[in-house]
DNA sequence: GTGAAAGCGCTAACAG
DNA sequence: CTGTTAGCGCTTTCAC
């Protein structure tokens, strides 16, 4: 009774070999059938195929590899100094995507956490190895990160989540930062609100230094000046917002964009210690929209980052540059989009 | 400079044939060298390791695993319906110990998340394939997963993270959930509460079900009788926490047992909004200790799981299966540990 | 459209 | 202690 495949189990172990036999055709045709090739007779094809699927012969992984100089296996590395993996929850939804879009094209992720310097030494080796990974995707780090620019020299097939600085010839897809941030602080603005803060993330990654930077376009824009003392700096967790936001607070922004959802809801309980309320004493624009951002009270006004897609653009970009060759770099910026709720204090919509 | 490796990138693609040319030997005797095997004489092991390190030579993954018949790859495994895959700070956390584990034992960790029943269909065969993965470790999910009973048949060296249901020869590493929420209950008793609620995990997961009945023994144990009304089932994420809070607090419990810290988090949002103060109005115990423990107000006594240790200790466990065959199945359950806060009145320690 | 044969790069007996 | 020799199971020319 199973929804699962079911299959002869005491046929197992089979090689190429054995249903060549069965199937009275040579180990060619059957690999020329399981590759998809196209010159088989259709009649031989359907024989071979039956015994295939009555056997539940699958072609050996290792073997495979081997013969044809493809493993399908693509890995996705988290450098250290990525310290937010497991507090972050951009991160599941960035694998998950990956996984997704790894499933659909019939590739297996592995993934390369680099908890410490230690482990990232030895690991490099290993996705670096022959005949181990097709390709890779990396998480944009901190600035200037070694292990990007040793992947260029060695000609590496890979692909960075997130812009990555100061390396113009590598692949990467990011959301745009810049413009996103200005959007966030424009609808603050439009609210009319003057003395707007930030908390921001570290100021060594670029997902920081450009929401930063899109914040301060947009002041300038608007003729408003920026006060040092509105702005400070987070780490993307919610302790973080807590702690920048009990700073930053002392100085009475009436509004304040936060470089995430998470430091959003940091700042929110730092606001209740010291009863102030959201968004009547001061307007609150986050950053993701992942599921924080309705639990939270008030529930947040944020920037939508589509990272489900963030995952499957890369892996199939990713696939893309496996097959042909990045020639030229590919550098796309996806497009983010603000969801009004009630923290920013114009309404639910 | 790089800290990373810095190897001679105009020798690439070398293999053993390669490196035992270089240093005068046979290909076998690099081949032992590079499996650590002691019959080689130290004079030429060193001269033989001094030519790979100079050259940055690896071994050809795909060329080993089919000569040796194992990849040094496992695989983690995600049911359907493990939902909260991406809300759950508990899987990042696992997620992390095993790489962990993995990275340690020179194994690389490959990730296959069933999002749908078509996927489980599709990656299922992915997962047995032949010369792919050494083993596996399984989230345990929902109650009666065929996926493990077909694992089971199949003779698939894997173990499962979670107690699973009915499946008294599987291999798994475990909590202790039951004398777990005993504990939490006990506490909660010891304050001198009398109606206490529970939120629970769904009833259809072991660890659901467990945690419910450690609830109910304790209270049994001293004489509290339950009220139906105080056990509203939670699936584990914030919002369900929410929506099960507002439906238990309005029978007046004086603590509340939630089966998970997220779950607790939406408990004490619900009590927000009915002006209800934790401790003052219910004590609250969690369940968990990851770091959403400390970002409520108050901060949750909880009952601690070592989730780092568990992953760590599931990869160790599988490892040995894979090794030395199981022959008696492993059931393993870890110790927790009370963490006191705020949230249940007794003070801050 | 199909088969024979030659590898892919490594490990693992088996000799010596 | 070391080298020779067979494979591991598949893909891929190259003939036919």
């Amino acid at each position: 009774m199973g929804a699962l495949p079911k299959i002869d189990y005491i046929m197992d172990n089979l090689t190429l070999e054995d249903i060549a036999k069965k199937a009275g055709v040579s180990r060619s045709t059957v690999s020329r059938v399981i590759n998809n090739q196209e010159s088989v007779r259709e009649e031989v094809r359907q024989r071979v195929l039956r015994i295939i699927d009555e056997t539940g012969y699958q072609p050996h992984f290792a073997a495979r590899s081997l013969a044809s100089r493809r493993s399908r296996l693509i890995g996705l590395v988290i450098p250290r100094g990525v310290h937010t993996l497991f507090t972050d929850p951009y991160f599941p939804r960035l694998i998950q995507g990956i996984s997704q879009a790894c499933n659909q094209n019939d590739y297996t992720l592995s993934l390369f956490i680099f908890n410490s310097e230690e482990e990232e030494k030895k690991l490099y080796p290993r996705i670096s190895r022959q005949g181990m990974l097709d390709g890779l995707i990396v998480q944009a780090a901190q600035l200037e990160d070694e292990l990007l620019t040793q992947l260029m020299e060695r000609g590496a097939s890979f692909i960075i989540a997130g812009r990555p600085y100061n390396l113009p010839e590598a692949n990467f897809i990011d959301v745009d930062n810049v413009f996103a941030a200005r959007t966030a602080v424009k609808h603050l603005i439009q609210q009319g609100r003057k003395r707007i803060g930030t908390i921001t993330g570290p100021k060594n990654t670029t997902a920081g230094i450009d929401r930063y930077e899109g914040y301060q376009i947009e002041l300038k824009e608007h003729g408003l000046e920026i006060d040092d003392r509105l702005v400070v700096e987070g780490d993307f967790t919610e302790e973080g917002g807590y702690t920048a936001g009990i700073q930053l607070l002392k100085h009475n922004p009436d509004a304040v964009f936060s470089a995430s959802d998470v430091m959003a809801l940091g700042l929110i309980r730092a606001a209740n210690e010291l009863n102030l309320k959201v968004p009547e004493d001061f307007a609150l624009v986050g950053f993701d929209d992942l599921p924080p951002a309705k639990s939270s009270n008030p529930k947040l006004t944020t920037i939508r980052q589509p990272i489900l897609r963030l995952g499957i653009h890369l892996v199939e970009t990713l696939l893309d540059i496996i097959d042909n060759g990045g020639e030229l770099p590919q550098r796309i910026m996806l497009d983010t989009e603000l969801i009004i709720r009630e923290s920013c204090g114009s309404g639910y919509r």
